[in-house]
DNA sequence: ATATCTAATATGTATAGACATATTATTATT
DNA sequence: AATAATAATATGTCTATACATATTAGATAT
């Protein structure tokens, strides 16, 4: 064990034991530094691994002060959807249904403008049953290669996490009930519920894609799990 | 903008154009500094920041890959209910519904093994309105406090955050068809859809407290941005 | 060929000192 | 009493150097 971690450990064990409460100022660096009998960096190594964890905030003159915890954050990881089967031990499947060009009208939120947009509905197969239907906008006056693919075997989900970067995610969260389309293509029934992820990807500010991806709940959930830095 | 931020940018910038594609192995901390002339120290500040966003990998001896990219990760924060709902502008409300002993019977998942536990139902209430059903077991053996508290006006949630530290928590995020329970509180009908937190936190290893949080799908949704380091 | 030991090496950790900068607290001004 | 200028200060960044250690590639033995 590092010098750096013992000492994660340590201020770590006083925040939980209350002998740092919530809010309280830590001593500064140098004085946890000469505590410690370590430079100021390594505090400063095991002070901001607590940063990352959330447990402190810290700035500039004010010092460091003990978090009071609101919430609970973890590290959601979606895999795309091959992946994600094949590690289950599954086989996978991807069908096509449609993949048109089309305008603004596709757009209900409005988040690509005037932009020109490829409309794609596809189905992901576990198995050889349906496990994900994804319906999914993509900008070609930002992918122009996105124009004349032919997502026939490869899906636009694979093929866009190859092709374009992005840099910035958002990610929404919900349970509804099947759709026309869900019901069409996923072998569920009507009000059967689905999870649902929407998924909206920008580079440097320009939105590249938007996609619903539909599960059958009875068959899909998310799981995180923080790691224990004891 | 700092040198680590404009190395970091730069580096970002050859990923995403490819001109490092995924498993490329990048030149080594000596020699990026004395590309952009500065210490090793501020080519690793650059480094650690990517590592940290998921996009490139390093390890002893064999050096820096990007990383090929499967999938999407961000940061998902559920706060504690009361919380997100006075954010929202609305008025909180709670109504204990349950508060008893109990034993391993209750504990449908066997996770918290012999122990003692503690059964608690409550709502959460926005605006009056039903908001999230909390069924909750507390691990009486390890959090002594909650064998005698009254729930009455203080909800599990909330007194546990404040009261019981936790090293690591396990989130499970579902769709479901509402219960017997979430039909008869929380003013849904049958085959209305739910979406379901399901959370377990442990402290250095040992099992705490377990939660069911359903909450109508027509209200609730989870949204998560990750942040662009451009 | 296979397994085991050995050496090379890129990243990881720690130190110590200098300077930068956001933010707070104090003082001076209106 | 409120506002603006000024100083103090804790954290943030950068440098340069030394040593530690995981991991790999190559040499050696089985």
């Amino acid at each position: 064990m590092h010098p750096y971690e013992k000492i994660r450990s340590e201020i770590l064990r006083r925040i939980n034991d209350q002998t740092w409460p919530a809010g309280h100022v830590l001593p500064q660096e140098e004085q946890l530094a000469v505590e410690f009998d370590v430079a100021r960096g390594t505090i400063r190594r095991a002070l901001s691994s607590l940063v990352d964890a959330g447990l402190i905030e810290r700035r500039r003159r004010a010092g460091t002060r003990v978090v009071d915890r609101k919430s609970h954050t973890s590290t959601l990881t979606i895999p795309i959807v091959r992946q994600e089967i094949e590690e289950a031990g599954h086989q996978y499947g991807y069908k096509l249904i449609k993949a048109e060009l089309c305008g603004a009208e596709q757009d209900a939120q409005g988040v690509f403008g005037s932009a020109r947009l490829r409309h794609i509905i596809c189905l992901h197969l576990s198995d050889g049953r349906p496990y994900q239907l994804e319906d999914r906008l993509i900008n070609i006056d930002a992918i122009t290669e996105a124009k004349d693919f032919d997502f026939g075997t490869i899906s636009p989900n694979e093929w866009l996490i190859a092709q374009a970067p992005y840099s910035s995610v958002r990610t929404i969260l919900r349970a509804e009930v099947a759709s026309e389309a869900d019901i069409n293509h996923l072998a569920v029934s009507k009000n059967d519920p689905m999870f649902v992820i929407e998924r909206q990807t920008r580079f440097n500010g320009v939105p590249i894609t938007h996609a619903r991806l539909s599960h059958p709940a009875s068959r899909y959930q998310i799981v995180t799990e923080t790691t224990d830095i004891g």
